[in-house]
Formats: C-alpha cells, structure tokens, sequence
RNA sequence: GGCCCAUUCGUCUAGUGGUUAGGACGCAAGAUUUUCAUUCUUGAAACAGGAGUUCGAUUCUCCUAUGGGCUGCCA
C-alpha cells in the first residue's frame, strides 16, 4: 500500500507450455506495469523438481516475446532482484523457514507422505473426504509441536526427513480486499497447516512466492482465480515476517467455449483452435498447435486476449499494444470466467488482416509461397484478394490464379453458364483483347462495355465465362484488374487454354 | 462433503435505484457486386429464481439454484 513505485510479476511453472489464460495474465500484468510506470518482471517457479519439463521455461519466454509481452527483469534478461529462477535462489528459503518455527509461526513435521496417504485413507473410510492437517489434527501427529524437544532436536541431527508446516492460528478471520472483487474473507479454521519448506530442501510455492515477492519489491500481486483461496494463508504469512502485504487481484478463469470448466490444453485440437500460443511438441511427440503457427499476428492474439476478460468502457475494440497500455486499468476487469470464442479470435485475425499494409502483406505472402513475382506483384495480388482472406496463408489460396498459371479448369463451375455460343463469344473477346496496347483496368472494362452493347448481352452473360478462362474460378475480384495484373499475353494464353477444357 | 468466488442476448460484454437494457462476434434478411468476399442497412436475441429494502429494482440485502475454483512435501 506504500508509495513506491509500482512492481508486478508473471510467475509461471516450467511443466509444459504457457497456454493462453496464462499468456492472459501475463499480458494483464504488463499492462497493469505499463499503465502506471511501473516494472514487469519474469520469475520461474520450478521448486517442484518433479515436473520440470526441459524446454518449457524457453517455450514461455519466447511465446512472450512473439505476444510483445516484454520484461524487464527475468531470466536471461538480468535485474538488480535476481536470479529470477526460483531453482536458482534455492539457499535463500530455508532460513526463512527456519525463522517462522522459531517465531512459534511454523513448525517441524516428521510424518511421511506414506503416514499422510493412510491418514487420509482412513478418514475417508469414515466418512470424511478430506482430511486435513490443520489447528486439531497436528496435535495428533509427528511434529515438533507433539514430540519431546529433545527427540526433535535428535531426529533432525539425525537426518531424519521433514518439513516445516505453517501453524495455522485458530478461529481467525482474514480479511483483505481484491483489486477485482472487494472485500474477501475467510476464517482460519477452514485453513490448514500448509507445508512451507519440503523435505527435499525446496520450498513450496507458498514460501517461494511469498519471500521472492517481498525480496523482488513486487507491489501488486495479479494472478489467477485458482489463487484466491489460498490468498488469506498468504497474507498471514506476509504477516508472520512482518512485512508489507501487497495488493491482490485475481483474475477470472478463462472457460472452454462447449459446456464448463476451465479451458485445458486438450480442448483446442479437439474444438479445432489453438490453446496455445506457439506451437509445442511433447516428449512423446505429441503436437500443442499455436497461434503463431496458424498464421495468426500476435498483435491480434493479443487484442483478443485482453478482451478476453476486460473492456474500455467504450465501443472500440481494436487496440494496439500502445493503446492497450494507455487504457488498461485492473478496475475494468470482470469477475466472472470467460468461454473462449474463437470466431471471435478470427474475426480479430481478420481485422488485423486488413489493417496491414499490402506491402507487408507481401512480404510475408514471399516468404510463405517462395513466390519468383516481384514483392511489387505480391503487393498487387494482396491488394486484390485480402478481403476475403482471414490468413496471409489465404491470400496465397485465393489468389492461387495470380500467383501460378491454373493447370486445370473444372467445368462444373460454369457448365450452367457456358451456353452453345460461348466458344464464339469468347474468341470474339479474344481478339478484342488482341488489338489493345491499353491494358489498364479502366480501358478494359470500357472496351468490354462496349463489346457487350454491340452484343446487346448483360455483363451477367458474359463476364463469368471470361472470368472461368482466365481463372478457372468462377467467383473473385474484379475481372479487369486481374487482366490488368496478369497482363496482355498470359490474358490471351489462359483463354486459349481454357476453351480447350470447356468442352 | 467443506471453504471461497461468480451469474446481463448462444458467446464476449456496457450499463443505471426510474433506459426503447447499449455494443461486438456469430446468426437471419435486404442493399451493393458479373460473382464470391468485403462494405452498408435492418432484424431476432439477455438482466438465473424467490423473498426483502424502496414510490420504484437488472442495479442494494438475504436465501435458493446453477456454474467454477480450492481442498497435495503441484503450481
């Protein structure tokens, strides 16, 4: 709550890949740091040794980097609060620990995880589903609040294993108001005796988090909903060291668009979106599909993302970066979970798709089709088909006819069309064509007018049996800016060809 | 089961103690177009239910229902 300067953190896990609620929190964070000048920092939770998955942390900093979501501190980057990998900062948390058992704030457990399972085990059997160590039960187990001082002081000179469990006060309301939701609180009788410090030498992330937070200087604490539960314990643990506790807000889930729940990593292939922001493959070689990977821009990506959840207040929906910075504030972040919509997200693609400059365009349609044309050609072929592509990978589908010769015609598409005198019609036009030197758009389409009135034809009648010879389809964009585009020989090529397949 | 959180069109959401409850996606219709796409116009579509407070509640309170989260030596 003091003045100083505002400092926020994305702590993900480096278990697998950051899908894209965690891509969300990331980017509410750096809004929320960049909005009020403050710092946006990455740190690494990876105190469970268990489920670190090689390749995760780089997967997660470089789908940050691709979103434009940028730290200033983190791993690989540096910082004046570092390391900023938990595995790293391993030595600093013990003490800590240590510090709450002699402040009568924590204590020592001896029991093991085999003892834990059939303790739980049996209350179970007697009709109770969860069982928890918590302000009664501990008074019944192996620890150092039940044993004699000087068999705690053995056992542990002794090697024995144990952790240290935070002693949980009794009959306490904690009280601590959300940035999003007001004033929560919950009672310490519902809490239980959280193990702080593991018997492998690694804190939990409940100490980790709140020591690295309070060493860090982090003033806001921006996190998941799955947080808010465990929020209270956190406070009094902020307590318990004596130090300032920083504001929390949590954040709704993001839901699966079918049904409920949480969206998981699973829905995507299965719903046919992405979850993910990169693409990620497995150790079994399984497949995570991404957003990159689609051809989605991140701009997009993003935009979707932070609507996902919050709103301006006002009817615009297209952001920028920039604008989302100036305009994000925590207070316009709802409060309940959001399905994902993914004709949405293309709708944002599609936007954003149109917003880019041809030019651009066409540097990546060159760099998608390895096309020989000219990025001044490409420019053109963008400039004719972006309107009805979603993905630059669309401009190339759409706008195949201009980028390649067709090499086959389907005459079902203009069968209905192509009446007994078309071949005549069209050789007719041929030779129109023939004649021109102009083979500007504008001329073209006079001429034909004019071809057509002599004919006294509807454009109806005739345009579609050219379009089919020179593109072989039998919708698109203007006819006489493709002419235009495709020039006078390869004009008067593809008519030739194309009458040979019309009948 | 216990604890915590949530609930406005199908979806994302705006909104106020008195509004024709607004926008966007999607959907439908129409206009434009040689055509498809685009674009434009129009339309259908919501305050979970019940009490209470109030002259008046979508808005405030409580209850119920529904949904979600948490309930590990995971984060």
């Amino acid at each position: 709550m003091s003045e100083s300067k505002v400092r926020v953190r994305f702590a993900p896990s480096p278990t697998g890949p950051l899908h894209m609620g965690g891509v969300r929190t990331a980017l509410y964070n750096y809004l929320f740091a960049k909005k009020n000048n403050g710092t946006f920092l990455i740190r690494i939770e990876d105190t469970d040794q268990t489920r670190f998955v090689p390749g995760a942390q780089e997967y997660i900093m470089e789908a940050l980097t691709w979103c434009g979501i940028l730290p200033t501190e983190g791993p690989g980057i540096g910082g004046e609060y570092g390391p900023y990998v938990q595995s790293e900062r391993k030595p600093m948390y013990r003490p800590y620990a240590e510090e709450l058992v002699e402040n009568d704030k924590a204590y020592y457990a001896f029991d093991t995880a085999e003892e834990l399972d059939a303790v739980r085990e049996a209350a179970k059997q007697m009709g109770m589903p969860n069982w928890q160590y918590n302000t009664v039960t501990r008074m019944s187990m192996k620890n150092s609040l039940t044993l004699p001082a000087d068999e705690v002081k053995r056992k542990i000179e002794n090697g024995d294993p144990y952790v240290i469990r935070m002693k949980m006060p009794r009959n306490q309301d904690v009280r601590f108001e959300d940035m999003i939701r007001g004033w929560v609180s919950v009672n310490t009788n519902n809490l239980d005796d959280k193990v702080l410090f593991k018997s492998d030498g690694m804190p939990t992330y409940h100490l980790a988090n709140i020591v690295d937070d309070h060493l860090m200087k982090i003033t806001h604490v921006i996190r998941g909903e799955e947080w808010l539960p465990s929020a209270p314990m956190h406070i009094l643990l902020y307590e318990a060291f004596g130090w300032d506790v920083p504001n929390f807000a949590h954040l709704p889930l993001l839901l699966r668009p079918d049904g409920n729940g949480k969206l998981s990593k699973r829905d995507g292939d299965r719903l046919g979106f992405p979850v993910f922001p990169l693409d990620w493959y497995t150790a079994e070689g399984e497949k995570y599909t991404g957003y990159r990977e689609e051809g989605y821009f991140p701009e997009a990506f993003v935009n979707m993302l932070a609507f996902l959840g919050w709103n301006p207040g006002t009817n615009q929906e297209l952001f920028s970066m920039k604008e989302l910075e100036e305009a994000f504030t925590i207070e316009r972040v709802g409060k309940a979970g959001a399905k994902f919509d993914a004709d949405k997200t293309k709708w944002y693609q599609q936007q954003y798709l149109r917003h880019t400059s041809d030019e651009e365009l066409a540097k990546e349609l060159k760099n998608i089709t390895n096309s020989h044309l000219s990025l001044e050609k490409l420019e053109t072929v963008c400039h004719l088909v972006k309107d009805r592509a979603t993905f630059v990978k669309d401009i190339a589908v759409e706008g195949s006819y201009l980028l390649y010769t067709p090499e086959e015609y389907d005459f079902n598409i203009i069968s209905k069309k192509w009446k007994e005198d078309a071949p005549q019609l069209m050789t007719e036009w041929k030779a129109v064509l023939e004649n021109e030197t102009d083979f500007t758009a504008a001329h073209l389409e006079a001429k034909f007018k004019e071809f057509i009135t002599e004919k006294s034809l509807g454009i109806g009648q005739v345009l579609p049996l050219y379009r089919y010879l020179i593109t072989g389809a039998a919708a698109g964009p203007n006819m006489f800016e493709i002419s235009e585009f495709l020039g006078k020989e390869e004009c008067l090529n593809r008519i030739d060809s194309g009458l040979k397949s019309a009948h």
